[in-house]
DNA sequence: TAGCTCATGTAACTAGTTACATGATTTG
DNA sequence: CAAATCATGTAACTAGTTACATGAGCTA
């Protein structure tokens, strides 16, 4: 799961409430993944048992008290160990954060975990190009269950090169800024 | 929900079993939904239960004892409201269901449907470039954590891009082929 | 004064995953 | 002889959604 491995990264930028979270889940990283308060709530908790972070209770008043998270050393081990290790079930999503977390791990496995993804969305998209040239070789005349089928074909086709085209700029881009680190 | 709908339409174009169902998600409709056995019996017992299908027990010898599952009319009717129904929350793989289906229910419905989406991502799109010029007016200059957040944002436009050019084909092509219905 | 923001949570549910179980037939 | 295919399911779990609850302060 990358929920947990969601939260570290964003209290690794900033230690922050659960309230707060669920705030910045709604932009950045919201953009692949919506993800409720209750839901925050309840693994914070989870992850403060498990030791990740750190929880300072703050009384306020004219408003609610609140509990600010804060990322503690087995949470840092534990972002680190997550970004490295090879995932290949991980959808847009998990890259998506494992991307936003790079800096607090190391970024050549970073790299590494993208560039395979890229291997097997490029695989995905050259078999469904062969579908598509195999089962409709004159899309233009389609009509019906035949057409609907093609198009849903069509989606899986964008998708996939959508995936790869974004992929192939954040290793270009990764790549450059490593090497700049490194001069 | 819509494994149920996405079962629907796959038991109207040919009844079968709860393990072809399996195998026939593994392509098609698969390309944007995963539905494990388990979950597919499951669904197809409460559909059962509810009187969207019919089961038939077919004895066999050699292989195990199979249901064939068949579409009745008040599944039918189900389908065709859910295709006709506006749902705002709906994702790519809803959608990839509706367009599957269009046939089983009313085509000018679905893509009353699509319009809508295709106008959501429309925005959603500009928000995001709106996003990348004001906090990212050079990118080429970026590195670290600034970097990794700009390509998460990259990724989620052209995954809006991506959407946008997919409902914008689908509207073309099912537009033509209502015409030439009509005519 | 109605609705939004801040801030936390519980409870009940639906959706989806992982592991286990059975057993004959066919293919490599 | 091992592995895949056909065919069904149960059980236990994790992930995610929906509904409900509280309550002060600030804004239109």
């Amino acid at each position: 799961m990358a929920l947990e491995h969601a939260i570290l990264v964003s209290l690794s930028e900033r230690s922050g409430t659960g309230y707060e979270l669920t705030r910045r889940f709604e932009k950045s990283i919201g953009l692949f993944w919506q993800a409720s308060h209750q839901q925050i709530y309840r693994v914070l908790k989870r992850m403060e048992e498990a030791g990740w972070i750190a929880v300072d209770h703050v009384e306020q008043d004219g408003r609610p008290d609140k509990k600010v998270y804060t990322v503690g050393d087995p949470g840092r081990d534990e972002l680190k160990r997550w970004l490295a290790e090879p995932n290949a079930n991980a959808g847009a999503r998990e890259i998506a954060v494992k991307i936003r977390g790079a800096s607090f791990g190391d970024p050549e496995a970073v790299l590494a975990e993208i560039a395979r993804h890229r291997d097997v969305h490029a695989e995905r998209h050259d078999a469904y190009r062969h579908i598509e040239k195999r089962d409709f070789p004159a899309p233009g005349e389609l009509s019906g269950s035949a057409l609907h089928q093609y198009l849903v074909l069509r989606g899986g086709i964008r998708t996939e090169q959508g995936h790869l085209d974004w992929f192939e700029e954040v290793l270009r881009a990764l790549r450059t800024d490593n090497e700049k680190g490194r001069s």
